[in-house]
DNA sequence: TGCATATTTGCAGAGTGTGCAACGAACTGT
DNA sequence: ACAGTTCGTTGCACACTCTGCAAATATGCA
């Protein structure tokens, strides 16, 4: 299922025959996320209805609900986003940097890798920015996938610091989640803007002197 | 408009006639908060609708909007929850707390000054912890006043730090305006979790080291 | 070609939220 | 106490989101 094009030797390789129906779902899809973004960013998302997004996209009002659960859904995506096996190995192998500092540069390579087309990623971005209601059915979607992010961070908890509690683990793993998605959510608007030449992740590292200094209690 | 009962030696007092109107269109406020947060305990809050709201608080659906702009802001408070003049010059004063937690200490009395029943607040967090879809709400209320709260942050800095640059008090304050809202959400959990005897405020002192320790990166 | 399966669509219905106008209760001065 | 003003309540119509169901349509496969 993850495989891409495969061109093995013999031409009749294993994966992704790509039927029609496929291909019609996936670019129909598509073109609906896209309309969704673009008429958001055009009027304001809260102008924007169902009909008018499949007016668009060429679909009817009942076809939308079979692709997304939400109107906000065409816009955010709808699965939560969660990193492969082998982000979680890195981010949890990762020295040199604070975990809140591991844990946020894993996530905004799972964003990245989410959605391929930079300039709708900073589209998306971008509207999501300008509208607290999207901002806020984002954050739910985060919410729902709290526990298993705060599992993956106890990976690398246990890992580094095998002396602490179990219920110690639990709370600082909910906590460094909490707070790298706090960040993020500045940092994301720093990425904004910029050029969008650097990536998001380069920034994450630029920002973090200051979340240090700022969760820092001043000697004097 | 903010007296209470002053009772000067002339009888006639300047504040608060509170009239039928101001008193029952209070009591009916309330009532309908009320039978809200414990309705979306009772059933599980999506399981809640309007009308059933209403019918426990005894008005119309109609009515309801009269008080509330959406079904969530019936358990959520409508206004955005603002510190008064001494809480900000407490804020910006304290020292020998990092910036961060100085803003969540301060966040944290500003709710709990907003509800005065104590074990009302608790069932609101409770509900709101186990609700994503108000969470969510409460986070877009966040949102749209998070100019608002970096505003005071900077008033903070630019005491403390003057030397730091314009660009970089700004985003420093979003920052920890970020931060402290996410380590906040899951002290929160914690307060819950306990007997409800410690305050919020006190939990956060108990719980910073944790985000400190959480944010720095390994000398090693 | 013809059958099995997946997708699209329309329709009815529940629920949220808003503007408008009528109705009723509370405040005002006399 | 009374009439007039002001404010809160309610019902009604309407737009919009979202769901279940069943009919129509398109695709996949032998």
């Amino acid at each position: 299922m993850e495989h891409e094009g495969a061109r093995a030797p013999d031409g009749a390789s294993v994966a992704k025959p790509e039927g029609l129906r496929e291909r019609k779902r996936r670019e129909t899809r598509e073109a609906t996320r896209r309309a969704a973004i673009a008429l958001g960013l055009e009027h304001g998302w809260d102008a924007v209805t169902v009909e008018m997004i499949c007016d668009a996209a060429g679909i009817s009002p009942r076809t939308f609900y079979n692709y997304f659960p939400s109107r906000e859904a065409a816009v955010l995506g709808e699965g939560k986003p969660m990193p492969n096996e082998s982000q979680v190995a890195a981010f949890v192998a990762a020295r040199g940097v604070s975990d809140v500092e591991a844990f946020a540069v894993m996530m905004a390579e799972v964003w990245t890798a989410a959605e391929p087309d930079r300039e709708l990623f900073r589209q998306r971005r971008t509207l999501l920015d300008a509208t607290p209601e999207l901002a806020a059915a984002n954050m739910m979607r985060i919410t729902e996938a709290r526990a298993q992010y705060a599992g993956i961070v106890r990976q690398r908890l246990d890992a580094t610091r095998p002396s602490l509690g179990d219920a110690d683990a639990e709370i600082e793993a909910a906590m460094a989640v909490s707070i790298a998605m706090g960040a993020l959510q500045v940092m994301a608007r720093g990425w904004l803007a910029g050029d969008g030449e650097a990536p998001l992740a380069s920034l994450i590292h630029d920002y973090f002197p200051r979340v240090r200094r700022l969760t820092q209690a001043p000697s004097a």
